[in-house]
Parts: structure tokens; C-alpha cells; sequence
DNA sequence: CATCGTTGTTCCAACGATGTAAAGACCCGG
DNA sequence: CCGGGTCTTTACATCGTTGGAACAACGATG
């Protein structure tokens, strides 16, 4: 591999000068200029882009940190991270926690300002204090904890509202809801959403139709779903906090021949691809996910820039309403 | 940021023993040692990787080349390829191609010896000429361009055999396929495996019953199988050339009423984490996912570190019977 | 006690790029 | 033909790390 020592040695001319051409600096005399190009040209030159770093002090690289590349909201949102940073000439590492404490720890603890120059995180379990970031952060949807860190996510509180809400208007009077979670913040935040939408339609917010799930796979929305239809008195309706969720209780309510959305609506969140397939398909809170990686994206590319920013952006969202909930 | 230098200095030490320190030297005095561990923990140094491997000769990434993270079998795979590349102290570096010789093409291009130690291609439309790759590498799948760099993935013509073999054990007669593509190798192997399976059950090969697809997203197996509807006869089972494909023919023979899999059985490939979970659940060709990605990251690793090895390594795959063609 | 081999440590150069400062080339007017 | 300013190029140091050579300390050996 060609390195500024090879090409200026073709060129006859110092390693600074074909630096200096790299990088378009104005003041070179057109004749060495023309000979440095045609050095560049001949021994296919690129730079390495670790020294130039080394140098520069920048890294070229941020993190995207997140529980799971398998569970597709956070696949899609990846392929859209990696878009995003293209146009700032950053390269994306993606960092899988698995949703756990000791995941999060260690991926933080890799992170560093030699490897990255910033990172996006969405952090499920971390505590407050292990947010001493070394390197300029965004945080990915709202959280419990109370951190001095930008983030960027849409009203989880009004979408869920939006999703149970959508649910009354149908008549649907006993609604559930799955995933409420100990430590997870936007868990608190729908629930939240869910507790209000009743309050204002003066519905009951009964303990036992509010399941918690630990993880938000698939399966765990069908073991709660199967506890759901084992009361005496079984939902009309649920409210699921994620589409992986909403797609294992559909299936769980299939086994048990319970009709959706005849017998029982549902309603997801995250607007899934798959979901639009599902039979039947799924209604579903849709967060503009492209919007929120190039507002993460963007909002690092000002700090690092800039200097410090912290900054909050609400992204835009909209409800899918499908088969799910509303027979074709 | 704490350098070696900076750790020195604490410790009264070179520079060079803090470096033989971290990087676990055996002979080093324990009194020095114990200096040093203590200056590290004091100054919380982290090595500078850019540095390193500026000084090794490597740049600590690998890079994985795909068509899309959006794509639930190449974000599980991209989840595993990660999780195997962090045994050998490698970062993955994730490109998108959106399948398109052009996306392919620039991918491969900002490859370098400065940016990545060795790749990981899936391509789809590139040539020949394209393979001139400036970094040990290895292909996913099987192509029909033969050029010289190794391979992983399962035999598809055994795959696709077994799975049109199990729709002929069912009493299957007129089967279907969905997703042949004019450059993709493995949609050409795949279709050499139905051909196969039919020819030993001496069934017709009939050209209507074998529908392209341009991409292999969900809607183009709906679009698909709509078409495969309109047909005077119908088939009475289908093999997708992947689970996407699949997933949205099952969709489309819903909205025709058309029972799965009672009226039609269908076959999936890929083994998405998805299709257990769908309605009916999908039957599915199962590659080993996880042997894919540590048979191609050990591979690189080897070849990295021992110089030249050419191997195709093939990895095990089993068929996923589910609903979609047996019911329950 | 001189010599030796083994340990332990330090110094220096190098990886490939870029910023700085200073030197060299050039042109102008006086 | 000189002084002074503007271009243009170069040498050198530097980023943080590690390999290698050189050197120092040490107990063991003859």
C-alpha cells in the first residue's frame, strides 16, 4: 500500500507537498501539482485514515450502542444510523448490550475517545451513575434516570395515549396492557400514556390486565398474552409496548382461537416492517425512525463540531392503524 | 486521556515498561509491577487503538459488506458476525449495499488496508472484475461468479432439495417457486434444487409455476403469488426462495382467502426469527447462522494471521417443519 | 574475582499523517 | 541590484504505541 513517502518520492517532491495536495491546499505551483497528481494517480494512493486520525486527534468512528441487532426496530434504525453518518464521513460500530446491566457496563467501558468520537446510546438497565461518558453522547428514546446527556426520541406518553385512545374509540372498554417493566423508562413512560387515555375515557385501571414482561421478545408477549386470556375475565384489547410483543400475543391468541381483532384488538409499537405482514396485520405506534437517526446523528455532529449542545428533540410519530385492531 | 506517558511519569517508570506491563510482558520486576497497576487504575488509561495499530500494522476492524441491516436475516447474521469478531479483538464495520451493483461497488471501495484488516462480503450483483480486493475476504452464500477467495455458507442446492422434497412427501404435486433472479447465484442454485427435487419425483418442471423477483422483500412475494393466483391452475404448494418472500405470500393468499396451509402449502428460507411466530408459522430451510459467522470471521482470522488459505467451508443447515405445511 | 547467562529496564526508531516554522524562490518597485 | 513582500516548499517535531537493541543489575559459575 502507497504511503505520502512513495507518492512524493515518484513526484520528486517532499512528503508535505503531496500532503498539502491531498488536503487541497491552494499554494502549490501547478507544475508540481500536476506531478504530484499523476504520482497519487499511478500508485493508487489512499490515506490511512488510523494515522491521519492518530494525528488529528479524531477517530472517525462513533458507536451505536443497542440492546440487539436481531430485534428489528433496532436492526432498522441501525441501517439508518449508518446512512446518517455517511454524510459526516463517519463510520458506524455497533455495540450489542442485550439488554443487560454487565452488556451496557462493558460496552460503555470499551467506548473511549481514542475509538470513537461520539456515540448514540439506548440504554435499557444503566444507572445514573454510569453515565461518566468519555465521549459526547445521545441518548436514544426518554428514560427514568435523570441524566445531563442530549437525547432525542419522540412523546412517549402521548403515543401511547394516541395507541389506547384509538382502542376506546373502537368501544373497547377492558384493555390490557404488556410490557410494563421495572427499570425501563419508556416502560414507565407507556404506562403512563396507557393510565391517562383511560383516565380521560373514565375507564378503570385494573392491576391484573397490566402484565410486565422482562425481556420484549416475541415470546414474552405470548406467555403474557396466554396469562391475559387465563383471567376470568379476558381483555377485549391490548396494548402492547412493543411490535415483537403485540406479534407473540397475536400468535398466543391464535392457539387459544381467540380472533383478533373480533375477539381482541391489538395494538403494537415501533412499526415493525414484519408488521405489516403480520395476518392479521398489526396497528402500531409509528415513530419516525429515520428522523430520530438523523437527529441523533446530526445533534453529534454539532457537539463535536461546536462544543457542548444538550439539546432534546422530539421526533414526529403517527399511529398505523391495520387489521389488528379494525377488520378489513 | 491518560497516555503511557502520563503513566510513566506516576509510576517512575519508562515509558516501555508500562507497555510491557499492559500488554502482559512476563519479565517485569512485581515492585515495578505493581506500580505500574497501580498508575493505571489511577489514571484509568485506555490504550489508544488508533496508535496501536498504527505501530502493528493493523486497524483492529473488520468489515461486514451487506445489502441491508432492514433485512432480518442479515441483521441476526450481523448480530452474530459482531458477537464471533469480538473473540479476535476485531470491531465490525457495517456497509450497506441496498443490493445494487453500483452500492456494492462503492462499498468495496471505500474498503482499504488503512480502514479494515480483512472483509466480509454478501454481495449480490457484483462481476468478476469487481474482485480485486485490497483485503483478505470471504464470501457469504454461493455465487455463480467463480473468482478466487473463500466461501461460507450451506450447499443451497441440498437445501432447496430437501425443502421441495418435504412438500412432495406431504402429496404435493404442482409446486411453486418464488424468487428466481437472473445475476443472484444463490436464487440460481436454489432453483437447481427444486429442479432437482422434482426431477426425482418425476414431476413436471412447468415454467409458469417459477415467478421471479427482483428483490426479496415481503412485497415481492406478495406480488408474487397474486400472480401464481391469477394462474387457470393454481399451485397447491410453494417454495420461497427466502422467508421475506414467503412471508408476504402467505400474506397475499390471505387476502384471497386462500387457506395455508389447507389450500396452500408454503416453504420459507432463511429460518427468520419471524416465521415461528407468524400465522400460520412458516416452514423454513434453517442455516446455521452462528457456524456462518464464526466460520467466516475464523477464517479471515487465520488467513490474516497465517498468510494464504483458500477454503470453502460449508456449514450445516436443517428444515424447520412448522404450520405453514403441516397444520396443527 | 572475572565471566556468563538470565532478567529487567531504558532508549531510540518507526508506523503514516499533518502543523509549524523556517528556508527558498520569485516578483515588484525604487 | 537591493530590499521587502508574497508564494511555495521543505525539514522537523509530533500524535501514542510497540519492536529491537543496548544497557544494567543480578546471582551463579569456574
Amino acid at each position: 500500500m502507497a504511503t505520502l513517502k512513495d507518492v512524493a518520492r515518484l513526484a520528486g517532491v517532499s512528503v508535505k507537498t503531496v500532503s498539502n495536495v491531498v488536503n487541497g491546499y491552494s499554494f502549490v505551483k501547478p507544475d508540481n501539482r500536476r506531478r504530484v497528481e499523476e504520482a497519487l494517480e499511478a500508485t493508487g494512493y489512499r490515506p490511512n485514515l488510523g494515522a491521519r486520525n492518530l494525528r488529528r486527534g479524531r477517530t472517525g468512528f462513533i458507536a451505536l450502542v443497542l440492546p440487539e441487532l436481531s430485534i428489528p426496530y433496532f436492526a432498522e434504525l441501525a441501517g439508518l444510523v449508518i446512512a446518517a453518518a455517511q454524510d459526516h464521513e463517519w463510520n458506524v460500530l455497533i455495540e450489542q448490550t442485550f439488554g443487560t446491566l454487565a452488556g451496557e457496563r462493558s460496552a460503555l467501558a470499551s467506548l473511549g475517545p481514542h475509538l470513537v468520537d461520539a456515540a448514540i446510546l439506548s440504554p435499557e438497565a444503566l444507572q445514573v451513575d454510569d453515565f461518566q461518558l468519555p465521549v459526547p453522547a445521545v441518548l436514544l428514546g426518554e428514560h427514568a434516570v435523570d441524566v445531563p446527556i442530549s437525547r432525542v426520541g419522540i412523546d412517549n406518553v402521548a403515543a401511547a395515549q394516541a395507541a389506547v385512545r384509538h382502542l376506546i374509540s373502537l368501544g373497547h372498554q377492558r384493555i390490557a396492557a404488556i410490557g410494563a417493566h421495572p427499570h425501563r423508562g419508556t416502560a414507565a413512560l407507556r404506562l403512563e400514556g396507557y393510565r391517562r387515555a383511560l383516565a380521560e375515557a373514565s375507564l378503570p385501571f385494573v392491576d391484573e390486565l397490566v402484565v410486565p414482561a422482562l425481556n420484549y421478545h416475541r415470546a414474552d408477549g405470548a406467555a403474557a398474552m396466554r396469562s391475559l386470556l387465563d383471567l376470568r375475565t379476558p381483555p377485549d384489547a391490548v396494548f402492547c409496548f412493543n411490535d415483537l410483543l403485540a406479534i407473540g400475543a397475536m400468535r398466543a391468541a391464535g392457539e387459544r382461537l381467540v380472533r383478533v381483532p373480533q375477539d381482541l384488538a391489538v395494538v403494537g409499537f415501533d412499526n415493525n416492517e414484519e408488521s405489516a405482514y403480520s395476518s392479521p396485520s398489526l396497528t402500531s405506534v409509528a415513530p419516525d425512525k429515520a428522523a430520530i437517526a438523523q437527529a441523533a446523528v446530526d445533534l453529534l455532529h454539532r457537539r463535536v463540531e461546536a462544543g457542548d449542545v444538550l439539546e432534546n428533540v422530539e421526533t414526529p410519530f403517527s399511529l398505523q392503524v391495520r387489521e389488528s385492531t379494525v377488520a378489513r
